[in-house]
RNA sequence: UGGGAUGUCGCCAAGUGGUAAGGCAUCGGCUUUUGGUGCCGACAUUCGGGGGUUCGAAUCCCUCCAUCCCAG
């Protein structure tokens, strides 16, 4: 009987994800994962209740249960790397980096020790075991062969492409995708709240978790104000260079934000550039900036989830649950260079693009 | 000190006798397992102050105040 380890963060994805595995006959045993326990200004830290949440699905489901403690690791990898991302000028993804430093590794490695054969979690994503063959000179993934030695293992979108994460999973490995499920992967948002529901999970009707896990509720800001110190700095129109009001920090501002300049008059402000030495920020009324506005990103720090792709056209995601875009793809000293058939807005450095191969998530890099 | 102009929500700005548009900002909500974007909603009993005319004024008159521009 294999044994899984499912990680349960009290939330019905994760809840219904340990239900299905049960169901399907696994030996389940659900893991919480304490990462963030603190409270932050204005905030109480919800860790508590969700794993009670958790605890109480896991005995409803009548599985086994575990704490396992990350907060260390979790803080140097994910918040020491976000914090000094910020300091830096840059709009780091967090969750990406959880994902590949605590849940696809951590989390993995310290459950096969503790004696689970895989893992699971209630990402909407799919892991597909095959191997390349040959048909009429042309290369097919062959899934039947997913017990080859030469299987590998794919990340491909889930069914549900409105709910699919694979862009916060594209720093995840091949390796780790082998030991792992994604049971939600074949299904819709609404199908699993109802299976949820059907199955009388205490998490059915719990709401999406959103933003950051450990900041939740209050903002990115309110966060980074704990570890930064606030400087007043100008807010600068890029066109006429006339200063138009002070900000607390540019490390605050991101490409392509609107609020939170607290300048109005007129047409709505968005921030095109900010200069972290001189802490001011840049911003513009034109719709079109060039620099809001790009169709070339060079990407570093590259990630492969199996081999790196040939150069060549693909499929490219700038952000979360933006639309599939096509780029070429061509590599350069430093890393990646896509061209893109379409301009995107926004396009930020430290954030990530992801590239995709029809359903497949290849990997990609971070915005240089 | 003469001459001109202006003063409507934090900002921009309609409204020239009939009982305060709109945009920005801000706040709240929705969307979203990053940041951000977007969407929805709220937001001046009051029009620089004070008088007056009128059934009725932000809109007309008087006066004071403030600011800006040109002269000096």
């Amino acid at each position: 009987m294999t044994k899984v380890y499912v990680g349960m963060s009290g939330g019905v994805d994760s809840s219904l994800t340990a239900a299905l595995l049960v169901e399907q006959g696994y030996d389940v045993t659900g893991v919480y994962m304490k990462n963030w326990t603190q409270d932050l200004p204005g905030m109480k830290c919800p860790w508590a209740d969700d794993l009670a949440d958790a605890k109480r699905v896991a005995v409803q489901l009548g599985i086994d249960f575990k704490v396992f403690d990350f907060e260390n690791e979790y803080r140097h990898k994910v918040v020491d790397y976000m914090i000094e991302e910020y300091k830096l000028g840059r709009t780091p993804n967090p969750d990406i980096m959880c994902n590949q430093e605590v849940k696809f590794k951590l989390f993995l490695e310290t459950a096969l020790e503790d004696g689970a054969d895989m893992i699971a979690t209630g990402h909407y994503a799919k892991a597909v075991g095959g191997s390349w063959n040959m048909v009429d000179g042309k290369k097919e993934f062959n899934t039947d062969a997913s017990h080859l030695p030469s299987t590998i293992y794919h990340l491909q979108q889930a069914a549900d492409t409105n709910k699919d994460q694979t862009y916060f999973l594209y720093r995840v490995t091949g390796k780790a995708l082998q030991k792992t499920l994604f049971p939600l992967g074949e299904f819709t948002k609404p199908v699993v709240r109802d299976m949820a529901k059907e199955r009388g999970l205490i998490t059915a009707g719990k709401k999406d978790s959103q933003g950051i896990c450990f900041v939740g509720k209050i903002g990115i800001r309110e966060f980074l104000s704990q570890y930064v110190e606030q400087k007043s700095g100008a807010i600068i129109d890029k066109r006429t260079g006339k200063k138009l009001g002070h900000h607390d920090g540019a490390i605050f501002y991101t490409l392509g934000q609107r609020h939170g300049l607290d300048v109005g008059g007129g047409l709505p402000y968005y921030v095109v550039g900010k200069d972290m030495d001189k802490n001011e920020v840049y911003v513009t009324t034109n719709l079109n900036d060039e620099t809001l506005w790009r169709d070339t990103v060079g990407l570093q720090n590259l990630h492969w989830i199996n081999s790196a792709p040939q150069p060549g056209e693909y499929k490219i995601r700038i952000r979360h649950r933006a639309p599939l875009t096509d780029a070429a793809l061509t590599f350069t000293d430093t890393g990646v260079e896509l061209k893109l058939h379409d301009q995107q807005r926004a396009i930020t450095a430290g954030q990530s693009v992801v590239i995709y191969d029809g359903d497949v998530c290849l990997g990609g890099g971070i915005v240089a």
